[in-house]
DNA sequence: TTGAAAGCGATACCAA
DNA sequence: TTGGTATCGCTTTCAA
């Protein structure tokens, strides 16, 4: 059923029906109602394609996410990103279009995206100290709001961030408080913005107390389960072992367990884990009693929130570009204890 | 750029340029490179919802992934299977369209998409043993392939699936094979089809050996690494506790290993896990020595070849429906070894 | 081999 | 408060 077919069987015009639908006020409301209900029995849905063609809007949000062909694998918090902005498009009657490209797809994406006008913004993901993908989107005139941040760059944009510096530094200052000195931090790769931030914030509690850091208990890599497992256990074989590790992502985090546990030590005795993690609740304990001490923040919730921002850039692009800074919290569970000697 | 501007820089009618960017033969060649030429050097590229309205498709695909409101939690394995379709859909022009939706909303959700032409077909995630979507899509007459199978159903329909049962039927005989006669299971929740049919293979594989099984050493629940630690924590307290653990989920799996070291037990040992997992890289050891043993099937492959699927069968919607089952490998870790008593 | 014009299904401007 | 009609940017039929 199109337009045409419902107008002519109330024996209104297209022009009619199509006001009465979209609420605008010069329709008389007996009207309105006699159109509303047939639709709504037969089920009437204007076609998402003809709409756009008509207001020159696709109603449709992109996010591209970058698959490196290198490491073969999907970041698992991508699906909860997704989860969170997925629920603010619904609530618009937006819909999502998700590209996974190699890196070096992704500028031929962005441009082809904006040429066609398949999509009336994009959410860049994962943002590298310095990205091209800011100034690309800017050029082309295709709104975006960044998850994340590009700290390297100065030009002003939209992102919504998690403030990845204050969390690592109340970690650390955490851990700190507990006696522990020789604090390791797993991170991501040092390309990425929000590995640089935590290492930052990291840095400076340990700066705070006159501490300085040891390039040799830092590591930045990909963040699998066996990068957790091969530093830790390559720095637990080391002369000063540390007493503590600071780790970027639950996954790796299953790996520095390992170790620990594989080299006689006990987690949350002999050796700490503060580790950054998401809201998912695979890894909590029955009864909510935390194995692990996180720095949590939801991801989820991140996503709703820039998903919500582009909306509104895109229904007023007059408006100046908007940041958000979200703030994680510290919830301390089994795998941390005091340093012993 | 669009194609009214194009062909009149160019002196054509907008037929002509239309015909040699689309590969029609009637196209004088020279004519044919010019028009190609210009399209480049513009950067023209057709508008997606003009071409959709003018015919009739959308060249979109839509996934519409179940997000359970009780459970709160994405299953990471869905990033895969979008990571491999989205692989087909950008070699063939097409677009991924991701809903999220709680069940409450599926129907109407796939009703809106059907009727408003969004997608040309959709990949049913996620099926349940006795599944409603597959008779809603036929009645919408949406084209579809299921990611997985709904064997309580009678239809015939589309489907691409990792043969679990066969998978489960290896695993068990493997573990058998090695002297383990108490073999717990640690599955998802009993209505959806993957679990039941991974039981069936666990049960076969006894039942062969003239073994029967014993309901209180298999659970059935979400995945979470609690679920895991939770009952093979309750299952070795037991008397007559199992020596190996076969589980449906790696990260279940990381909960039962956790168990297994805290009763005192070496993993590998005492006691053995086996694994259902995807290729994931997560988990695995550097220099390829896998920590778990695994049947491995690789979702991102099955996600791919439901999408291959799906779009041929929207590019000739008569032919039959077709089915392809994938086998699962079986890699052995370090997680197993013979059954000591 | 090329072009004119109709049509896809909506919205929105201008009249009545 | 309602309707006629142009328009969005393509594809496709029919004619030349």
């Amino acid at each position: 059923m199109n337009l045409k077919e419902l107008s002519s069987h109330l024996g209104l015009s297209q022009t009619t029906v199509s006001r009465a639908l979209n609420g605008y006020p010069e329709v008389n409301e007996a009207t309105r109602r006699r159109v509303r209900e047939a639709a709504a029995t037969h089920g009437y849905r204007p076609s998402t394609r003809a709409k756009g063609l008509a207001t020159g809007r696709s109603f449709t949000i992109g996010h591209i996410i970058p698959v490196s062909t290198k490491h073969e694998l999907v970041n698992p918090i991508f699906a909860e990103i997704l989860a969170g902005a997925s629920e603010a498009y619904e609530n618009a009657g937006y819909g999502l279009m998700l590209s996974m490209v190699s890196d070096q797809d992704e500028e031929r994406t962005y441009r082809d995206l904006a040429a066609r006008g398949t999509v009336d913004g994009v959410i860049v993901h994962g943002p590298k100290l310095s990205d091209a993908r800011i100034k690309l989107l800017q050029d082309l005139n295709l709104p975006f709001v960044v998850h994340g941040r590009s700290s390297r760059l100065v030009q002003d944009y939209n992102w919504v961030d998690v403030n990845n510096r204050s969390a690592f530094n109340r970690a650390t200052g955490f851990l700190l408080d507990l006696g522990h000195r020789r604090i390791a931090l797993l991170n991501g790769f040092e390309t990425m913005d929000f590995a640089m931030r935590r290492r930052e914030g990291y840095s400076s509690a340990l700066k705070e107390r006159g501490l300085s850091s040891d390039p040799t208990i830092i590591a930045h890599d990909e963040m699998t389960e066996s990068f957790g497992y091969d530093a830790t256990k390559y720095m637990l074989d080391a002369d000063q072992p540390p007493t503590a590790f600071l780790v970027s992502s639950i996954i790796s985090a299953m790996g520095v367990r390992r170790a620990i546990e594989e080299t006689g030590r006990q987690l949350g005795k002999e050796t700490s884990v503060v580790v950054f993690d998401d809201d998912l609740s695979y890894f909590r304990n029955a009864g909510d009693i935390p194995l692990f001490t996180a720095v949590r923040s939801s991801v989820r919730t991140g996503g709703r929130i820039a998903a919500e921002m582009l909306l509104e850039i895109i229904r007023d692009r007059s408006i100046e570009p908007k940041q958000t800074l979200l703030e994680a919290q510290l919830t301390v569970g089994m795998s941390t204890g005091p340093a012993l000697n």
